[in-house]
DNA sequence: TAGATTGTTAATCGATTAACAATC
DNA sequence: TAGATTGTTAATCGATTAACAATC
């Protein structure tokens, strides 16, 4: 199946089978069927065994998936396989909470260095870093090599810091900044946008309890995901 | 058109139309057309227009769309035309980037109580509020009556929350916790999984460097959306 | 009116689901 | 071997795009 391009869909699921298949690593579980995925996951299991498809053939017909060997291949695919180096720009309430979050690190995701462009700010400790002048992320980044970048900016500064990281040889950004940032092709961009989470929820939250206290609630509608 | 359900993606991008407009209102114009919101929100004209079909017809033929009106409208259809009460659990590094986020202000959204299990924590002060014990999330929302909820907890403590919040008439929850949460149908669930992001991004930034070394650099990837 | 732009329909595209032969 | 479960193909579903008559 080479050569065909992985729907993003796709790519969304294997983060998640890889979650699941990490607990299950946790709790000494050594295989799983597409059925237990779907379990665990609430991804159908057709859709996990057409997901995998795209990259291979990593199951045994009659017994399931080899939790440990499956858990490889995922991290391989996705390039976390080995430790993979993120900047992080913006040292506000948000860097912090990213500079001290601890789940990066079974992904082998590691925040690598902090910018900003407040001289106050910039010199002082956050977390176990020290915050570098944003205007020397491409100085720092010809070390560090990292490919990855998150903003955490506010929005009338996320374009110019998403150009910086261009030119500092980053080709995903993560952005936190409610704005749409305009990048060269080869760039990925994606964003993460609390207030419009919020207002897809607002919009069914009201109508779901008008429908409620109607006696109409909707049936069967899919768990979280 | 009514009767007819919404696609989520067409929920997802009218909160970016939204945002598009209240720019616009800012920097003075009166009037966008179809064409106009697609080059600042990179998504198509046609895919506009289409979005907002599903809740009627806001716009002149010949003449585009009247800003402040289809704000209004927009609000109207997610429920921002008037304040709108969040909960928050989880008063940690990402809770206090949360409930200083200054954003939400101009989307109606009020973070209107903080929740944490921590005896240490309950009764400090945090932002605006005083951090309360999420056993007593019933009886404080019985009063406050929001039906949107942030978990902001560890992924080992976010069903149990979600328990409490589906049981204090939540009908919305924006998860940040790396799990999936099985809430009953009428409660709709949408989760914020940063690793998840970054798992796609290292998948697309590294295969593009690949690809970018050996000049085989893709053409016309879409920007940032 | 003539030019511009909408709202909607039909065509296209892509992703999900179902079914089953292959195989452990 | 018999039972279970995979990987894949074909059918279904839903969302996006293109085109254009209606209309300001």
């Amino acid at each position: 199946m080479t050569g065909t391009r992985v729907p993003t869909p796709t790519l969304e699921r294997l983060a998640i089978y890889l979650r699941v298949l990490l607990d299950a690593q946790e709790a000494g579980i050594q295989t799983l069927s597409s059925q237990e995925i779907e379990e665990h996951s609430g991804i159908s299991a057709a859709q996990f065994r057409k997901d995998l498809s795209y990259f291979g053939e990593f199951g045994k017909p009659g017994v399931g998936y080899s939790v440990p060997d499956l858990i490889q291949c995922i991290e391989r695919i996705l390039h976390l396989d080995e430790e993979q180096p993120v900047l992080l720009v913006g040292a506000g309430n948000l860097g912090a909470a990213l500079v001290n979050y601890p789940n990066f690190k079974a992904h082998r995701l590691r925040i690598a260095a902090v910018f900003d462009n407040n001289y106050v700010k910039i010199g002082r400790p956050f977390g176990d870093l020290v915050i570098e002048d944003i205007a020397r992320v491409k100085e720092v980044n010809a070390k560090i090599g990292a490919r990855l970048a998150i903003i955490a900016v506010p929005a009338h500064a996320a374009q110019e810091v998403a150009d910086m990281l261009v030119e500092a040889g980053i080709t995903g950004i993560l952005n936190f900044a409610p704005t749409v940032l305009r990048v060269p092709p080869h760039v990925h961009v994606r964003n993460v946008s609390i207030l419009q989470e919020l207002a897809v929820l607002s919009y069914h939250a009201v109508e779901q309890s008008v429908a409620y206290a109607d006696g109409q609630a909707t049936r069967g509608g899919k768990d979280g995901v």
